[in-house]
DNA sequence: CAAACTACTTACCGTTTGGTAGATTGTCAA
DNA sequence: TTGACAATCTACCAAACGGTAAGTAGTTTG
């Protein structure tokens, strides 16, 4: 698979404006994962496709603006699994398995990795507002979930919201620490740790 | 109690330089968490204690120093609690608790906060090297105590290594996303998570 | 009192960085 | 062919920041 460097560069001088900001926006993503925001300057990210700094203000106003595009198409697949979880059927206990897992596989992408890594200090005041409601509706529909879990005997009796955080931020962390190429895939380690968490949230048989 | 600039204030001009030095890594821990380190200009510090910017520099050789000496102190507390672990007794799920809540009360200090929300992409090599040694230290402690934990058959087979990651970084979280002065203090949020994860993977009876 | 030292000060420097102005090149449509 | 527009360039700027040079009060010591 060619790198998004080398796909930038195969198309043509005009027309393809939405994919070659996808591009940059990703590799952006990236950049900022694995240096942080303020150790990747502009003339940095533009010098990975050969292009000079200016020409990146064609695809994003401002650096915020960059940070702020990444975290919305981010933040889209969040939404989508807060939609989903809301219309399937079963268990509260087999929901919250279903959405922590679609959060699992969100979080392997060059946008999911960022978002789970990102600096909220590092935000504008508006893009941090954006921020901050986007994830509120993650964090109440995971929770939601949980609380269907306990009336329906499914879960035993906790504090749904500081299982979703602590839940959400375990998995957000293993786009630290975690190296691919090891024992386990990014999937098998966030199967371990929602297996941990499911367990520890279990209804228990008297 | 006064805050930490009043009580530099309060020190006379000459002597005490152990105990401003301190002060001023605790007012420079507590804006690292608060505003990141690179939106923290060695400036804004020194403006807190109402000196000039190049005072600071009789306390640290250069800003990469101020942070290898928080990191420095918050990793003795965990040296400690490593050292302190081994010669506990109980069984490996026990043990495991009191690791986990001596881990948590650390962390609700201003060093510990630091070293909890600090990027390590804005760390020298040098530190970079130092905070790596000293965190594997902790990890490999903690990984060990659930392992004996799996052998005396208190905690059910598990990823030791996983575990002691989701766990740590969930717990440091709590950092980020806690305020106080809510219904939970984070004594009661950091008993909650390890109680989430202790139940993950205790031994279940047949 | 005087030397020596601690704990600062003001003024400054070099570098980096986000961002802009304005010219230029390539492409397509009429 | 030519006008219009998209895409990109070179050159530049102002601000911020880490860090330094050199000098100066206050304090202790002989």
């Amino acid at each position: 698979m060619p790198s998004l460097v080398e796909r930038f560069s195969s198309y043509p001088r005009q027309g393809c404006f939405d994919e070659k900001r996808d591009l940059i926006l990703r590799e952006a993503a990236r950049l900022f994962v694995e240096r942080g925001v303020h150790e990747t300057a502009l003339s940095d990210l533009a010098d990975r496709f050969s292009i000079s700094k200016p020409a990146l203000y064609h695809y994003a106003r401002s650096k915020d603006d960059i940070i702020a595009q990444i975290l919305h198409k981010a933040s889209e697949d969040n939404r989508r699994i807060v939609a989903e979880v809301r219309q399937l059927p079963g268990t509260g206990r087999e929901r919250f398995l279903m959405a922590a897992r679609a959060y699992g596989k969100a979080l392997n992408t060059e946008f999911g990795r960022c978002l789970a890594t990102i600096q909220p200090s590092t935000f504008s005041k508006a893009t941090l507002e954006l921020h901050t409601r986007t994830h509120r509706i993650l964090l109440d529909g995971l929770a939601e979930v949980i609380e269907e879990g306990i009336r329906d005997k499914s879960l035993r009796r906790c504090q749904p919201k500081i299982v979703v955080l602590a839940l959400l931020n375990a998995m957000n962390a293993v786009v630290r620490w975690h190296r691919p190429g090891g024992a386990l895939s990014h999937e098998a380690v966030i199967e371990e740790i929602i297996d941990y968490f499911i367990e520890g949230i279990a209804a228990r048989p008297k």
